[in-house]
DNA sequence: CGTGATTTTGAAGCATTTCAACTCTGGTGG
DNA sequence: CCACCAGAGTTGAAATGCTTCAAAATCACG
């Protein structure tokens, strides 16, 4: 199993982009479904997107849905006076584009973290297809509602969780979206800077950093190199446990 | 314009049923969408809820979707360790059901907390319908993708207001919520205990009942009667400015 | 009219933010 | 090669906002 970021493939060196050589199906099958269905029926174009780059935008017309077959997204979502959020993180398999359907306009903005390869289908196509292949529906909205329980947890543990908690669950399900996609779940490079993570979590900057220290004393987690960003995971179980333990009472309804 | 609590139909004391004439095209055709398209093209199951009683629970099997024609339901979400949160609240127009489509199976459990009708539809149905009827999964997609732009910007909100700011969003958004269906929107019941209102915003019933006595003390909200659940709005626009005062910079990204 | 649930309010404790200083890293140019 | 600089990350101390705990007030219901 190739570690996050020794494997080329998904987290190549800035400098040069990897040769579009994939291996769709070393991972759970469930992740490459919606990869499957659109490579059996429909015609889609493939794009290879660097770090800051937007694959679709605030108020942008909507046309197509797209699905990430490598690499990692950040969905942001921005308030009237400026202010912006991350409010989800895209990787293998995940799609993009749902906030559009309603408005025929995107509600926010895609912006690649790490040299990613974007599949982009028509919507129009989709729905054409699914006339045919009811797999077709059926993938795409059973995507669409894992993300809403996705989106309900991550509220929930929001709510419910320490920052220190919330710092430790979040690099937890990082690595587990890691071990479903087939890369090695205990090592890998953190494509979000303290800031954005931050933005993700609900707490500051300074706060992130904190937890993190605080994990890395507690000998749950470690780093590789000289920057703090290649993350080494030295004890699931433990960090599981230190997130149970930072549960609060807090937001009981 | 009949106030959410005096008009019968939306509203019912809670000893007897509304008798079931409702004037659905008394609001933002908008929301109607979702109702109009069932009613014309698939069979439904009406039926009437009352407050506490339960439209579907985690783990039961998925195969129908609702639509609430009238009255309030919310969405709670459970952790391991029996703690629950309100994740969601449905007015009329609003679909249920979507969380199970992945596993087919519930994530979430849907409760009254008014006297409601709701319309149920099988899912198959949907699909099935939107094979001759494009606007059916149209009206579903559009839903769907509102309930997800939604959700971002609650969480947004969530991660930059104060708590009493949530609050006063918190009431805003209930009113415009009234107001797009064409009922009072400066005058309803709160539906909700503090404790439910705390969940749902993620801060704990005292400081519920703080900020409301806040913006009471502040002349921007009242009540009626005795319960203190009979709200009335005093200054929309004032509201909506005490809420842009409460912005932080917490959490940008 | 009492009993239990809901709501309000106060005061103390705690977690997180804020502000500020400092370190580390990587890149640029002398 | 080293000095310098900007950006990112860390750490400390004070301030702030929310929670917690506790008690009183109000309301709903039989």
């Amino acid at each position: 199993m190739p570690t996050a970021f020794s494997d080329p493939k998904f987290d190549s060196a800035r400098p040069a982009p990897p040769p579009p050589s994939f291996d769709v199906w070393r991972c759970d099958p469930l992740i490459g479904e919606g990869l499957s269905i659109i490579e059996k029926h429909l015609p889609c174009r493939r794009q290879i997107v660097y770090p800051g780059q937007t694959i679709h935008s605030v108020g942008q017309p909507f046309s197509n849905l797209h699905i990430v077959h490598s690499g990692l997204i950040k969905l942001l979502h921005f308030s009237q006076d400026g202010r912006q959020q991350v409010v989800a993180l895209r990787f293998k398999g995940d799609w993009l584009g749902f906030d559009g359907m309603a408005d025929q306009q995107h509600t926010c903005e895609a912006v690649a973290l790490d040299i990613s390869e974007i599949w982009t289908v028509s919507y129009a196509a989709v729905l054409a297809a699914s006339q045919d292949h009811p797999a077709v529906l059926s993938a795409l909205h059973k995507a669409i509602s894992e993300d809403m329980t996705g989106m309900q947890e991550r509220f929930m543990s929001h709510c419910t969780l320490h920052a220190d908690a919330r710092v430790a669950e979040f690099l937890l399900q990082w690595s587990s979206s890691l071990a479903k996609r087939g890369l090695h779940p205990d090592q890998f490079r953190l494509r979000l800077s303290r800031e954005e993570i931050g933005s993700y979590l609900g707490i500051t900057l300074e706060s992130v950093s904190r937890s993190i220290s605080l994990l890395v004393r507690e000998g749950l987690i470690g780093f590789h190199g000289k920057g703090r960003r290649d993350l080494k995971i030295l004890g699931t179980e433990a960090l599981a446990e230190f997130v149970e333990a930072g549960l609060t009472s807090a937001t009981e309804a």
